[in-house]
DNA sequence: AGCTTTAGTTTATTGCCTGAACTATATGAG
DNA sequence: CTCATATAGTTCAGGCAATAAACTAAAGCT
């Protein structure tokens, strides 16, 4: 079940193929077949051999390389009837990477170890709307510091880390170009400060594309096609296409919350008009369904806006109508230019999903009719810690399909 | 200027990497290194290596096969002051493909050599609308034949050909989905008919597909990653992202036809509501503006409206003014979704644009302010012969990309 | 003519994969 | 208990392709 095409030049950049490149795709082809073995099942070297048409010889030889880095370890033995028992091998629990989240109202971290598993979370409630960058950051920091310290102490070491953040990020590294609800513009970040001699570094994503690939993993349903839909203040996406994530040219594909949905509806903080975000909003809707309570806590909000739509409050269930409705348009224009059939709705989508659901359907089948099965309009499978898991998970996913950044 | 991240596996199957897959992977980065130097210039083994970063030892012995395979050859010299003069290599002029197009109007064909020239085209008028499959599929074969017969006595041997239709085609080959315009519906293709015991055999294209790939090929700007809108009886729409296609994972992406623009709009063939092509397809724009002749040819009809707006008719420069305005709706959701931020026009919109181009830049900046610079909405550079070039172009490339199909 | 410069080829070396033979370790039959 | 069988994993010779460096080829310059 492994799949993939084995590219040979992997770190993208204009090296020719040379004899070596293959065994920097053939490294990545076995550690990519281990990785992809379901949980709990520990492949051998000779399964691993028939998954990716490699001969058993090559497989040894390139096993022995990741077991040298640490990246791999043999764990107990596969008896099965007659013959020697194969050994199983794993990704290394003792290495791991952090998943690390800026929030509006929150900091998060969390501790993976290359085989997926949380070893440990850390969540600090922390007001960051309209907090400059810095004291945030250090605050990240030190929470990372915390936490890195107690996987030491379980033997686990830290090689890297992704942070998530509810902006627009530069695909190039370090620079939040702009994340409206922090009032973050072009804000370079001293990525590297958190995780001091990481190995990997740190990379920085777009908190609705980190979730969308934490859904990669954790779907039921094992879809490899779909738009994540994530609703918080802001309304964010991430596109994922054939197991990948999809960012376009420059780095910014996905961005649903600003599809136009209303032409003559009402100004966006983007600068556009008749947003998504406008109608399908926290905020918006929040505002819409009469529940905003300035001061309060957004959690405290939205509790208020589901004991509303439970009592069957006109105001309320016809604002999240509207949004349902929305959301729609915007679903069937996704579905147009990138020819997707499949969508997982995240944040504030999934927990509003039962009094929203009938109204997306209805929108879907007005604006593009047949493109989406309503079976496929799911509800996030992993929740509120998507963003965290999903960084850690990419960084994860770049190591497996680069390994040779690890020693070897 | 060459820079592919070459792969190595270049055939997508699930082969491993092998030693021998460094060959194919270097013989199509060689073959494409010659490609993409400029018309008139013929690169030698020299500059293949300085451009590709292989050694000069390994061009020479990758270029022997491609010699003795046929694809490229060898002509005069290359003087350069002092020192040995290279030997010019170019792509062969005795191979070449076919491109073919079914189109409303007529029915045409084109033979392309490899080195890109247009060395014999052919267009036959033929009223297609809701005409079966099968005798446009004859009429197209005899038209081949003779235009194959016509190239074999030039010496030119045709070793495929790529055949564009307006209509959804089935991305794994012979199969047309829906061409609403010819009236076809799920309609298999004997494309092998077309040219029979052609090495490559016939591809499919979509029509605004092919004429986006006709684009790359051809923009004066040189530009990468576009949008290319097709106007006709419909409206397609092609998107090209990193100089490679993009279609999404059900092959069908780019249909910026059926972006729903006007929520409240009329009802589209495709059974939406609302979409771009209600306003702005030549049927919508001829009506609206009041110049429909039925019984009349379309170029006739687009000469009234020419004339109407050269008038300064209300009607019809309110109809183009709308269309404009509409069409901006759907590039901002393209531009959202998949973070394009060039627009190439074709088409009727190519013929329209000193009428469409400010309300459609007023639009753009309205609903996604910043998104598209002005001068990044440009008109198209190959013309009404986009997709025939492009399908034929297309067969080039996929040839340059796996030059070992061909003997080697 | 002879020096310099650049193009292209030849040769030895290296790396990696393959295939086949070989060793290791289990189950099951007599 | 022992031997046949089956499967896992390793070792070793062979081949292919790229590299580097030396070498040959063909021009201009003095």
């Amino acid at each position: 079940m492994v799949m993939p095409a084995p590219a040979v030049a992997g770190s993208g950049g204009a090296a020719p193929g040379s004899v070596g490149d293959v065994r920097r795709s053939n490294l990545a082809l076995v550690l990519g077949a281990i990785a992809e073995f379901p949980p709990g099942t520990h492949p051998s070297r000779a399964q691993i051999a028939g998954a990716t048409g490699l001969t058993k010889a090559s497989v040894s030889s390139l096993v022995l390389d990741l077991l040298d880095a640490g990246i791999i370890r043999e764990i107990g033995l596969n008896p099965q009837g007659r013959g020697r028992p194969g050994v199983g091998l794993e990704l290394s629990p003792s290495r791991a990477v952090m998943g690390m989240e800026i929030n509006v109202d929150y900091i998060s971290v969390a501790v993976v170890d290359l085989a997926g598993r949380v070893l440990l979370r850390e969540v600090q409630e922390r007001d960051n709307r309209n907090s400059p960058d810095r004291p945030v950051l250090a605050a990240l920091a030190v929470l990372a510091a915390g936490v890195r310290g107690a996987a030491g102490e379980l033997g686990v070491e830290v090689l890297g880390g992704g942070l998530a953040v509810p902006g627009l990020v530069d695909p190039a590294g370090a620079r939040v170009l702009t994340a409206p609800n922090l009032g973050w513009v072009n804000v370079h970040l001293d990525l590297a400060a958190l995780l001091p001699e990481a190995a990997l570094g740190v990379e920085l994503f777009n908190e609705a594309n980190a979730a969308a690939l934490a859904e990669l993993r954790h779907r039921p349903d094992g879809a490899s096609n779909f738009l994540f839909v994530s609703g918080e203040v802001g309304v964010g996406g991430g596109i994922v296409i054939g197991s990948e994530l999809f960012t376009g040219p420059g780095g910014h594909a996905g961005e649903v919350g600003h599809i136009v949905v209303e032409p003559e509806g009402g100004h966006c903080s983007c600068g556009g008009t008749g947003c998504l975000e406008t109608v399908a909003g926290q905020d918006a809707i929040f505002a819409a369904a009469g529940v905003a309570t300035d001061g309060g806590s957004r959690s405290a909000t939205m509790s208020a806006l589901l004991q509303a739509l439970t009592a069957g409050e006109p105001r309320a269930v016809a604002a999240v109508e509207r949004a349902g409705g929305c959301l729609g348009i915007a679903l069937a224009a996704t579905a147009r230019i990138v020819n997707i059939d499949s969508v997982v709705l995240g944040g504030h989508f999934a927990v509003l999903e039962p009094w929203l659901r009938t109204p997306l359907l209805n929108s879907l089948q007005k604006y593009a009719p047949g493109k989406y099965a309503s079976e496929r309009v799911t509800v996030s499978a992993v929740g509120e810690f998507g963003a965290l898991l999903g960084a850690a998970g990419s960084v994860i996913r770049s190591l497996v399909e680069a390994p040779h950044r690890l020693h070897a």
